[in-house]
DNA sequence: GAATAAAAAACGGACGTTCATTTTCTTTAT
DNA sequence: ATAAAGAAAATGAACGTCCGTTTTTTATTC
């Protein structure tokens, strides 16, 4: 009674899912057979059923898997931010997301699929109270920050960081897939640069701006 | 020898294309047939034929129609800001985006449907060199506010300027499209108060923003 | 009654899914 | 060690439906 072991599943079930993936975003949900998915993963057509319900529980699992790994990742963006409202870090965040966009877009695109086929059923949790998220992974530095002084009187934190959070996702994301080259009128580094320095005059206090003025500022030209 | 008059061939096109458009955002392009099409139209199958060569044509009439008129309302917001970098100004521009993102929501549903189906072919244009198109708007007035010293050292205000419309649009598409609900923990007025704020002290010399403190700062709290 | 418009029927093909069949391969019995 | 057994896995033909488009038929209007 051979039974393939949850491996050998698991990676019938990769291959399959990046062949539907790479359809998927190249040619978009309702354009892709089931054909097309099993002549990409080199499986016969019935066979797909033996590993999934429906041709909608393979976009599903495609999705689950790719939002636990782009979860995993900004996790891990967001744990190297010791002090979020300083100017190189989210500088460093802008550039994190950057890599983010451009190493997945794939991703980005399967959201748009979801959106328009799915009426974003998947990805809802993706933006749906994100500032509290925030709040919940850097209330303690917001309220040090503030506590310091670094932030002019009456900033929230909380939602210029997500704004900030959000420019720069939108920036490469208009790059990548909206075939806006250079928007901004400039390139990668300079338009972080850019926005960056929005952000950063934007929230700091004067006595914490000056101090940013002279150990950043002759770094973020643009 | 009857022949329908050009303004009964606009009307009808006009029902055909606001039932394929409805449709086409509620459950996607390849999902809608020219059977639902033609149902939600009223009219026959067969009769669709003579009014577009093909499915794809319908599509890309609406999308023609609806530029024109997306490009029209983007050219009346603009045309009422005289100081592109005053905050009153930015906030007004923010709530116009707003009033178009939400009153025209089916249109971006339609970017989507075009970078997912047809790699973008149609709105391409919507965001290349957008920046340089600010520039020809306002390059005067950015160059006089320049002068004036309404700005920053070292500012260049026509990337800031995109960025903030960027941004504003980013805004309400995720509040409207994405699931986002007051996904700045904020509600839109205070959301567009904050950003309004983040750009002001973003790009304004000192000068200017004492100025603007006294004058606007009371009315954009959030 | 000639020309246009609308409707209906028909076409060939592709779709998602099912299912009878064959292949594969571990287990068991010899 | 090997053959038989038998369930799991893989296959591809088949099913019924729906697709975009074309063709044929009917209705309308001058």
């Amino acid at each position: 009674m051979p039974k393939l072991s949850a491996a050998a599943i698991r990676s019938k079930k990769d291959t399959i899912e990046d062949a539907a993936r790479e359809l998927f975003i190249k040619q978009g949900f309702h354009a892709t057979s089931m054909r097309d998915i099993a002549k990409g993963a080199d499986v016969s057509l019935g066979n797909l059923y033996n590993y999934y319900e429906t041709k909608d529980s393979i976009f599903e699992s495609i999705i689950d898997r790719y939002l636990t790994v782009i979860d995993e990742q900004l996790k891990s963006i967001f744990a190297e931010i010791d002090e979020p409202m300083e100017p190189a870090n989210l500088r460093k965040l802008g550039a994190n997301v950057g890599k983010l966009v451009n190493e997945h877009s794939d991703f980005w695109l399967l959201m748009y699929i979801d959106v328009l086929e799915f009426q974003n059923r998947h990805f809802r949790k993706m933006f749906d109270g994100i500032t509290d998220r925030f709040r919940k992974i850097f209330g303690d530095k917001f309220a040090a920050a503030e506590a310091r002084g670094d932030l002019r009187m009456g900033v929230d934190a909380a939602p210029v960081f997500t704004a900030a959070y959000m420019q720069f996702f939108n920036y490469f994301l208009v790059e990548k897939l909206f075939g806006g080259n250079r928007h901004l009128g400039l390139d990668d580094e300079q338009a972080l640069n850019c926005l960056t320095k929005v952000f950063a005059y934007g929230t700091l206090s004067e006595q914490n701006l000056s101090r940013f003025k002279r150990s950043a500022n002759k770094s973020l030209s643009g």
